[in-house]
DNA sequence: TTGAAAGCGCTAACAT
DNA sequence: ATGTTAGCGCTTTCAA
């Protein structure tokens, strides 16, 4: 298991005046401390040309014979020159060819797959992308976007937290170009990439209802995420619609983690009258009320808002309301670089429909 | 679902000159085009003192009466001021608190988990991430490689697709730091954090053995992943241990998505001689596999190398190869900043153990 | 085809 | 406590 230390050479080209910190001198190893890093006008020393012609060929501008051109570009492999491109977006109009993107939690698959389209639409513009996660705390949120500011992003993909984003305003103005996506800002108008989540609940409520169904338990976490509290009032406008009460004792709050909606399962079954069946509003719920049923001898019908890898391949397979999630991803990505290719519209706002998926769990019918 | 288009306020502070893109000109709306970004001098301007004396606010430095700096914490609200981070990086020795990660795609629960874990460690460090995906592309990986060195992040955690990095040598003797997770680095000595692939996979093909089975199929993708190829030969040397033949027709490659996945399983036991156990080598062909076994009548053999979100749910739970997925980030992180913080030793080799959870799927002995 | 000079927004060193 | 000057690595005029 022991490794052998990398082999550092010697400082070949006479550059390699930095003063090394003091960490770098304690151990006895031969170990070579950190060389200054190369610049345009070493390459040009080195390629006997003045430091502009480099800037020139590193930029793949004409004018420049073949000949210099390969004598620079040796240099610059002699060197392992690269060209700072902080430095570069220092000039005005000079883009910085990144741009931000700021969700909950990236290990959620629901913001993972929403990444993976954003960082493809910045791809192919050539354009990196700076993920940061917010943990769903307003604080972070602000934090994370002046962070991503400073560095002079071009635009920032965000799903928000907070619902004040007037601090947003003078930065847009200042040519940021920011993207509401999957819940709308606050206080301000800007674009915004949602979901028909009230759509999306009443398809779930009202296929329980045409099963059947009359005491429909619901788990939520807090109404102030945006997206539960759409979901939660279409779950409210089906249970009207089809003339039922709204019985308080079913509808779980609070349900954050895995865990949190299993507890709220297993409380819902302990009720003298308990629900035949469960709407879970989003995936994480799912799991967790999945996970309780799975013990149940008999099942209760459930429906669960957001599509999930193995809902097909449970024991009772789960009926779900999806979407497309790449599509929320790159609708608001494309409508980012829209903006900075210099669309002026209005703030667009777009709206991405869902649908039912069933698979089982959401046709059993009540016993008896 | 109309929206009002944002009001944006005249050119309040006279600075407006920005020329603006042709399209910001066209249509008829009122928008203003983006007007210039206010620097240290606006901000001193407004505040009547010099842009030292900003800057010194700015970065919390002392000797700044405070009037003075509630004038210029005034001037930087009114112009909505925001310090240019790339530009204060420029200066030698400024970080430019920025790291990089490269894996194969952030929607892979697998990535996900790692870039979280990355996040955070960056996130106590007050540094931002910069993810970018490398679809496994060698080219990619360069290229992406390369991209964050011009940004100059201070360094890098990637999961490696190439068997050559050479490239690298010259950066890091420049003080960029780069740490291998997951997968070691080609032809070069440097930091990685691994787990114990053959190790695991004895684990998982000892136990089917223990269990009775005799033929044993497994999925991989391509032998040239280094997860894959170690997770073979602990399967070989499982079957070499146990006086087992290694039979070709048991052995499916190329599965490389969940549906590759389950159509080598169907091909499996479609097979004169099927085997009565699997053994797949990650989470996706776990999926896959059981997407397919849960259709049979009679259950075969599972165990999976990676664990999954639901495997203890499913009609029949998974027994899997598990190991701490945030602990390989969270020690490639930690393990970065050490280098970043000065640490010289010779390059470390991490290795993270793994265990098996025994959930039903894998304790299932061979029909007859 | 090449080069010299100015300046992007900032910080560090040195005044005052 | 505040200001001045130089310069980070680069691109953009403009000149040769």
């Amino acid at each position: 298991m022991a490794r052998q230390p990398t082999v550092i050479g010697g400082d070949g080209d006479g550059t390699g005046s930095a003063e090394a910190p003091a960490s770098a001198r304690s151990p006895a190893s031969a170990r070579t401390p950190a060389r200054a890093r190369p610049t345009l006008r070493d390459v040009a020393a080195r390629a006997n040309v003045s430091f502009k012609t480099v800037s020139r060929v590193v930029n793949d501008e004409p004018r420049v014979r073949p000949e210099t051109a390969h004598r620079v570009q040796q240099a610059i492999r002699d060197l392992g020159f690269s060209r700072n491109y902080n430095a570069r977006s220092l000039r005005h109009g000079v883009s910085s060819a990144t741009i931000g993107l700021v969700i909950g939690d990236v290990a959620n698959p629901f913001f993972a797959a929403m990444a993976r389209a954003v960082e493809e639409v910045a791809r192919t513009r050539g354009h990196l992308l700076v993920t940061a996660s917010t943990d769903e705390d307003v604080e972070r949120e602000r934090n994370v976007i002046a962070a991503l500011i400073e560095r002079r992003v071009r635009g920032i993909v965000v799903v928000p937290v907070g619902h004040d984003h007037r601090f947003l305003e003078p930065e847009t103005r200042l040519g940021t170009a920011i993207v509401f996506l999957d819940r709308p800002p606050g206080r301000i108008e800007a674009d915004r990439v949602l979901l028909d989540n009230v759509g999306g609940a009443r398809l779930a409520v009202d296929h329980l209802v045409a099963h059947g169904h009359r005491r429909i338990g619901i788990l939520v976490d807090r109404l102030d995420v945006y997206t539960l509290a759409e979901r939660y009032d279409g779950y409210r406008q089906a249970l009207e619609a089809a003339g039922l009460p709204l019985d308080e004792t079913l509808v779980r709050f609070d349900c954050h983690t895995t865990t949190d909606a299993g507890r709220a399962v297993r409380a819902l079954l302990e009720l003298a009258d308990p629900p035949t069946a469960i709407f879970t509003t989003n995936n994480r719920m799912s799991v967790g009320a999945v996970e309780v049923l799975a013990e149940l001898a008999e099942p209760l019908a459930l429906v669960g808002f957001d599509d999930f890898e193995l809902a097909r391949a449970l024991r009772l397979p789960v009926t779900v309301v999806s979407y497309d999630q790449e599509a929320l991803g790159r609708t608001a990505g494309r409508l980012l670089f829209d903006r900075l290719d210099g669309d002026r519209r209005e703030p667009q706002a777009v709206t991405l429909p869902t649908r039912l998926i069933e698979r089982g769990s959401g046709e059993l019918r009540p016993p008896g």
